[in-house]
DNA sequence: GCCAACGTTGGC
DNA sequence: GCCAACGTTGGC
């Protein structure tokens, strides 16, 4: 299973918008970046993703999961452009604000960091259990959402 | 709202 | 295939 980091701008689709989907999800659309599109293409169901907002907030609010594969991209005709669906897991215990992961010397490397304007970026697993024990994640709860 | 960083486009 | 111009993203 591989994770990833889902960048979203709070007042055009936040957080609590993917929640009320609740298990239907949605599509991640809009993205006309490639490399971030041939990031969606190596995505499989129930891989795992933090949300974040940014512009507003900045910072990872909640866990999602990939529960489509990346298939065409339906607000546009332009086939180039694919997108999985994701559905919300779970809010994160306590916010992880970019200003608390920049600082941490552990997620020097992460790709929020290094490729700021990539909207859909890998995670490292080990980026993975550092962000999740900053917001306050302890094993049991990482479990419970499994 | 500004602007730096970076991706994309298009002329040559 | 280079690179200048332009557009967009996203932190501040």
């Amino acid at each position: 299973m591989k994770y990833w980091l889902f960048k979203s701008e709070p007042f055009k689709w936040g957080w609590d918008k993917q929640k009320a989907k609740g298990e239907i999800g949605e599509e991640w659309d809009g993205v006309r970046n490639y490399q971030a599109r041939n990031f969606m293409r190596e995505m499989k169901i129930g891989d795992r993703g933090f949300f974040y907002h940014s512009n507003e907030g900045l910072e990872v609010v909640g866990i999602v999961e990939v529960c489509a594969e990346a298939h065409c991209d339906s607000t546009t005709d332009d086939e180039r452009w694919e997108c999985v669906d994701i559905k919300a897991i779970c809010d994160v215990p306590s916010p992880v604000t970019l200003k608390s992961v920049k600082a941490n010397p552990k997620l020097s490397d992460m790709a929020l960091v290094t490729s700021m304007r990539l909207s859909v970026q890998p995670v490292k697993q080990a980026e993975w259990i550092e962000v999740c024990r900053m917001a306050g994640m302890d094993g049991k709860t990482l479990k419970a959402i499994k």
